[in-house]
Order: C-alpha cells, then structure tokens, then sequence
DNA sequence: AAGTAAATTTTTTTT
DNA sequence: AAATTTACTT
C-alpha cells in the first residue's frame, strides 16, 4: 500500500520531514491525524525506527484511542516486536512515576494514589478546617482551582507565597493551604491531577539518569493539539528531547480552547524561537467542509484581534446555505432539533449528527426531546460512571488496599457501610493523627494495638469498630498480595473489596430500587476489571490508574449516528451534520467570559472549533427563553450569531425571528430587535411537564466500558428498556441477590457447562448472544460473548447466569 | 449514630 | 429544578 497516496505536497513533506524539529500548522480539517498517523507508519516502515521508539502525545484519551486504532489500520500485516506509545500527557507521567517516582527523593513510592478533582477538594477542606479557616468565606473550590492554576503555571507553594502581596488576604489562605495541602499529599503518598505533570518534570530535571533513559527510549516525540500545552507540558517535552531533537508538533492557533488550564499559546507561536533550526509546514487546505462552513467560521474567527491571519481554503463544493432556527424557549429548541434529526435519519442513514452545546447542564432537554421521538443517541462527558459514589467506594477499599497511607479513601470507605464510626470518632481519630503527623491508618494501627494503650478519647465500641475495620483492611490488603504473586483475575480482589467489605449487603438490605441501580452499577464495575485480567501483576494497579485517568470521553462511539458533547469534546472529530445550539449570550459565550476581551476571544475560538466539525450541513439554534437555577429567564442572541454574515444563512424559524429583524432593519441594532420582537410574543404557556429521569441506566455504563474491537452501539430508548425489563437482571448474580442467599443457588451450578463457542445463549439483560470466546476454567471461566445491539461482552460464567438457548 | 427535613448552592470548558 | 450540605430529630 502506498501510505502517500492519499496525501497532498505539504502533508508529504510533513511526513517525510523526520529529523529536526518540525512544527505543522494545520488547520481545522485540514488532515492533520492523517499527517500525524502516516508519519508514524512511516517511521517505522521506510526508516525503520522501532516503534517502542516513537512516542505520540494527545490531551484526551479519545484521541489517544483514535490515533492507535488509525496507526494499527496503516501497519496492519507488519511483524512488530513493539508498538509505539500513543498516549496522553497524563498516563505517559503515570507511566513514567509509577518506575522511577523514587528517585525523587521526596519519599512518593511506587505505589502511590492519584488524586482526582474531588479527592483534591477533600484536601482542601480538611486543610481549612485544621487551619481553623471557614469554609464559607473560602470557597475550597476556588482554593483548589487556585492552586491547580498555581500548578500549571509552573508555581510551587513556595513560589506562590512569595508573590502574594501585603494585604492580600484571600490569597495569603491560598498559600497557607497550598502549603499544607502539598504536605498532606505527600504523608497519603497522594498525587493530583497536577502533581503527574509536575513530579515527571522535577524528577526529569533532577536526575540525569532518568533523563536519559527516556531521551533513549523515545527517540521520536509527536505532539498533537500542540496549542493547548501548558508550561509543565513543555517542560515535560523540553527534558523529553533535549537529547534527538527529533520533536514535531501539530497545532493550530485558532483552536487553542484550554486557556483555563492554563494552556500558554506562546508555546505554538515561540516554537521557532526555542527550536531555531525548526522547519515549519502550513496545512491550509481542509478537506471537511464546505465552503460556506469555512466562511462563516472565518466571519467569526475575524473578529479576534490576536489572531494570526490566514485563511482555510477548500476543493469541496460550496454547498448549501447553514440553517438558523429561533426557538421560543428551551424546550421548542429541543424539539426542533429532535424533528430535524429525524428528518435527516430518514433522508439518509449514513450521515452522523452531532449536537454541540457549550456546558453539559445543556444536553439534558435534548436527551428528553430525543427520547420522545424514539431517537436513540450517544452522550459523551457529563457524568463519568466513575464519579457514581458506589464506584468511588468500592475503587477507594481497592485504592486503600494498595496505599494504605491514602487517607482521603480511608476516610471515605471507613463508616461505609456504617460501622458505627461517627463524626465524633472520626473527629478524634483525624485529631489524634493530626497531633503526631501520621496518616489516619498509621493512628489507627497505634490506637488499636493492645501493646501500646494510648490516651484518646474512644468509647471502647468505636475502638472495637476501628479494630474490625482494620482486619477488613488488612484482609483486602492481603487479597491484593496473593493476586500479585499468581495469576489470579483482578476481578476477584474488586469482588472482595464489594462483598467482603460488607458494601453489597448493606446494599441489600436497603431494599430500594436505588440500591438496586448501585448493585447493578457494581457489577458493571467487576466487568469492567475482567477486561484487566490478562495484565498480570500490575492489573490491579492498571485498573485503578484507569478508573482515575480516564474519563466518560473514550466513550466517544465513532460510528453513532447522533453524539451529544460539549464543544470541547468535539474538538478534533467531524460529522456530516452539526447542530450547534444554545447561541445566546451568557451560554455561548459564557457569562463567566463575556467581560474578558482574552477570555471571549477563546470563546470565539470554541464557536469556530464548533462551526468546522462540520462537514456539510450545519444548524445553529438559540432559544428567547431559558431556565436557569430553575428560573426562566429571557435569553437574547448570541453576539456570535451577528458575526456570520448573514446572507449565508436560511431561516426555519417559525414566526419572526431575530435574524429577520436583523436583516430587515438597518437603524435598529440586533438587540433592539430582539426588545422589539420581544413586546410582540405571547405569553408563557404552560411548560410541558415531562419529569422522567433522563440518563443513567447501566447500559450507559456497560457502553463505557466497552473496550476496541467491540461493536460500536447506541444508547437505545431506555425508557422502553426499563418498563419491559421489568425485572432487571444482570450479570454478577452473586451481587444482586437476597441478602442472605445459599451459596448452592449461584448459577455456575445451574448452568450447565456447555457453554463452547458458537454456542448460543440468552441474557437477563442483554438477551440474546453468541459465545465467541471461553477462557479460564472452573469459577474463573470468562465469556467472550457478542450480543446484538450490546457488542461484545467480557462475562465470567459464574456470575452471568447465561441460559443456554 | 443514623436518618430525615430544611436550607443552601449550583453552571463553564478537562486530565 | 436538582443536588448537596447542614440542622434537627429519634
């Protein structure tokens, strides 16, 4: 296969182009995974590099995902020992501290815990609390956005403190808490999102050693979506090549979206100058759109002062006018984008839908309007399966098990299930580890041990608590060891750590339909662990990483027919037809940005993210009114709306809209339209009350966790699925059943074992299947099993309750 | 200590 | 409007 053919001069060049530094701008659509994914292709294949040599950087797992699976495609049939790394900046970091954090020196072991946002709160809060600080006069929310801006600016509490000036209050707590809050990460042996970045890039500047092992390793580094890198990114890729040199980075200016994590656009627009032999190629060709999208994204992008001009241009056919729609309010916008989409389905099946809003609190009226119209439709982002309380009980007792000194999962998991340990113990507990300095599980080690009675003000039952919840610890901890030193699926220790902890029972006993979701839920989660079994000792280890990295982003379906995402999710993907949705001021752009020139220019720069994702028919759609914190409020046009130009725009609204003001008067400005159209509507009608719970479900969550090469499918109906399941059933009986349940009804027993390849069979939930695979015998047996219109499913026999067919 | 009722807050965007 | 936190009861 000629892996050129498809390319054009520039991208050739690009390619070929392997020594050196070499930056590429490319613009939106113009080929620029394609670039980047031939280029690794041909490393390996023309210039015989060895892909463990080749290290290829994203933001997102998703498009880690997407590179890898483009990669294995244009190397397919090749005999490799190896596969180059494509992976994120935050699991290359993990990869790299989980083998050498301890030279260091700062006392993190190798099995430290990663902290995620809310762990991070925790810490915050607890350290206003010992600082004797109110939390409501310091937000810990605002402290720990501080400090995590602090962080990506390069700043360590030290740092920060020095800069804060006399009189300064708010920001004399941030440095003290900053400052205890790095303390108590470091006793938990604790890092944060942050921290990943920035201990790599310590530990790389501090040994030599390290460094070179990893300049040797990676003797190719490919950064994608270089724009958005912040400083600990590029200090991270600075110590990464100071040896080869053989750095190339892909970026387009206009699309730098992350400005609120502190990404530093200078590093795109200084490459130059820190690389002085660097080549630079522009990609300005796109291959996405049509013309009228490029022009009405470039009206927009125009209005940008700090901007580099240029202009995209396009071989595709100018195409159709964008289309503009205006609803009344929230709801009717739902609607006509539900009708459209249906229209579009009908039309043609093959072309995919996306829906793009600016803040997740957006996608749930689309879900309600697609539901009703029996759409079925992916959502990416909002609420991560791994955010359920459940899941982060149950992958705290794992966390716990493996780093003991993790005092955020232990204060999480210690009194649930209830084991009698109130605020009053814990209280005395946190203060009694507070006064030595130690960790909560250290303390407790000390105060339970009978050798050495300590003075703490316990009631003998809180201390017979602790010693009970120590044992169950120490029981799991134990699990973990024996898991290490066989070959023992890592689901079994996630089993433990549900049942053996006394968390499925308590469940049980509830006896509610919500109980009953979080069994289901945690079932879901032991699926998720079979999938971890092949990776031996370091499963476990792996399967928490992941729980803590990734998020509901690699969910992302490719093949859907509808998406629903936030614009920052879609940046990177296309679609045949966008809808673009929520153009008014205060949503698109966002209140927060509106009276900052810096930070509304990066909210243009999201609106020209959002206009190119599409490929050929593009719907932009705003509402009159729109309920905010539960009240309806009038909504007026978004600026943006005004900077298309106008003549390239089809109205559907159904009644006078803004747009026909605004082309209909040239005295009046936009928003005196909108006041004049405003006197003449009608008053509220009644809203349409439609209260049904809109998402969740575990088939969402089963989505998520379905790795590669698993069928791609839609969230269906759920609605449907949940009155005609009337019994839901899933595949981890032992979970689901009474609290007190004889050991001889578990299906292994009843299901014969038959169950070969081939064969077919039929379950609770997902109904009818074919048994691809088997591996593993007796109660370690997995099935591989594709069910249609589920995808595949890893099941362990045991637990599924698969009835032959 | 645990469950319930009342009060308060929440919305950027992501690893 | 919904979710989270606090205050109050048993």
């Amino acid at each position: 296969m000629d892996i050129f053919s498809s390319l054009n001069s520039q991208q050739v060049e690009a390619v070929k182009t392997t020594e050196g530094p070499l930056l590429i701008l490319a613009g939106a659509g113009s080929g620029k995974t394609r670039v980047i994914t031939v280029r690794i292709a041909y490393l390996i294949t023309e210039k015989q590099v060895a892909p463990y040599n080749i290290l290829a950087v994203t933001f997102t797992n998703k498009a880690a995902g997407e590179m890898r699976e483009r990669v294995e495609v244009l190397l397919k049939g090749q005999k490799l020992h190896s596969a180059p790394l494509i992976s994120t900046f935050h699991s290359l970091c993990v990869r790299i501290l989980r083998q050498d954090i301890e030279n260091l020196d700062e006392g993190y072991k190798k099995s430290f815990t990663i902290y995620d946002t809310d762990d991070s709160q925790k810490v915050v809060k607890a350290c206003l609390k010992d600082l004797g600080l109110d939390d409501k006069q310091n937000n810990p929310r605002n402290i720990r956005n501080a400090i995590s801006s602090a962080k990506n600016r390069g700043e360590d509490a030290e740092m920060y403190a020095s800069k804060v000036e006399y009189g300064d209050g708010k920001k004399a707590v941030i440095a003290k808490v900053f400052k205890m809050y790095d303390e108590r990460l470091n006793t938990a042996n604790a890092l944060d999102f942050d921290d990943l970045l920035i201990k790599t890039v310590k530990l790389l500047r501090k040994s030599p050693e390290t460094r070179e092992k990893y300049n040797d390793r990676y003797k190719y580094i490919l950064v994608d979506e270089y724009q958005d890198t912040n400083a600990l990114q590029f200090a991270l890729i600075s110590f990464l090549t100071e040896k080869q040199q053989n750095i190339s980075v892909v970026g387009d200016d206009a699309q730098s979206i992350y400005g609120f994590r502190q990404a530093d656009i200078r590093n795109i627009l200084g490459f130059e100058e820190h690389f002085p032999d660097a080549k630079v190629i522009l990609l300005e060709q796109n291959y996405r759109s049509t013309q009228t999208i490029l022009d009405v994204a470039h009206a927009i992008i125009e209005n940008n002062v700090n901007q580099k001009k240029k202009k995209l241009w396009t071989a595709n056919p100018g195409g159709e006018r964008i289309f503009y729609y205006q609803a009344y309010d929230a709801d009717g916008e739902a609607r006509f984008v539900a009708s459209k989409i249906e229209e579009h389905q009908r039309r043609s099946l093959s072309d995919r839908v996306a829906v793009l809003y600016r803040t997740n609190a957006q996608s749930r009226l689309f879900e309600e309007s697609l539901r009703r119209m029996r759409i079925a439709y992916n959502i990416v982002g909002g609420f991560s399966f791994y955010e359920r309380a459940e899941v982060k009980d149950v992958i705290a007792y794992l966390k716990l098990a493996m780093n003991p000194f993790d005092d955020i999962a232990l204060l999480r998991v210690i009194n649930t299930p209830t084991r009698g340990l109130g605020k009053t113990s814990l209280d005395e507990l946190q203060n009694q580890a507070r006064s030595v300095g130690s960790s909560l599980w250290m303390t407790i080690t000390g105060i339970t041990d009978p050798a050495f009675p300590t003075a703490v003000n316990l009631t003998s039952r809180a201390r017979t608590a602790l010693l009970a919840f120590k044992k169950t610890i120490e029981n799991l901890i134990e699990k973990v060891r024996e898991l290490a030193e066989s070959d023992r699926p890592v689901s079994e220790v996630v089993i433990a750590a549900i049942e053996d902890t006394g968390y499925a029972n308590s469940l049980r006993l509830e006896n509610t339909d919500e109980a009953q979701a979080r069994l289901e839920n945690l079932e879901e989660l032991v699926n998720a662990a079979v999938d971890y079994d092949r990776q031996e000792e370091n499963g476990l280890r792996d399967f928490v990483d992941h729980a803590a990295l990734v998020s509901d982003t690699d969910k992302y379906d490719g093949t859907a027919p509808v998406t629903l995402m936030t614009v920052h999710m879609a940046k990177g993907l296309e679609f045949p037809v966008v809808f673009l949705v929520g153009l008014e001021d205060g949503i698109f752009p966002h209140s927060r940005s509106i009276n900052d020139p810096k930070e509304l220019e990066e909210e243009r720069r999201l609106a020209y993210v959002a206009i190119t994702r599409a490929e050929k028919v593009l719907y932009v759609t705003h509402s009159m009114r729109r309920r905010v914190y539960g009240e309806e409020i009038a909504a007026e046009p978004s600026q943006f709306l005004n900077e298309m130009p106008l003549e390239l725009i089809e109205d559907l609204s159904q009644s006078a809209s803004w747009l026909s003001y605004a082309r209909s008067t040239t005295s009046m400005t936009s928003k005196a339209a909108v006041s004049a159209l405003r006197g003449e509507t009608a008053p509220v009608k009644p809203k349409n009350i439609y209260s049904g719970k809109t998402y969740n479900s575990s088939e969402a969550i089963a989505e998520f966790f379905k790795k590669k090469n698993v069928e791609p499918q839609s969230r269906e109906d759920a609605e449907e699925s949940k009155e005609t399941v009337s019994q839901p059933v899933s595949s981890l009986d032992s979970l689901k059943g009474a609290a007190v349940r004889d050991e001889t009804s578990h299906s292994a027993l009843r299901t014969p074992h038959s169950l070969v390849p081939g064969s077919h069979v039929r379950h609770e939930k997902y109904g009818r299947g074919l048994v691809l695979r088997r591996e593993g015998v007796g109660d370690n047996t997995k099935l591989t099993v594709s069910f249609p219109g589920f995808g595949q499913k890893k099941l362990i026999e045991k637990f599924a309750n698969l009835q032959k067919e």
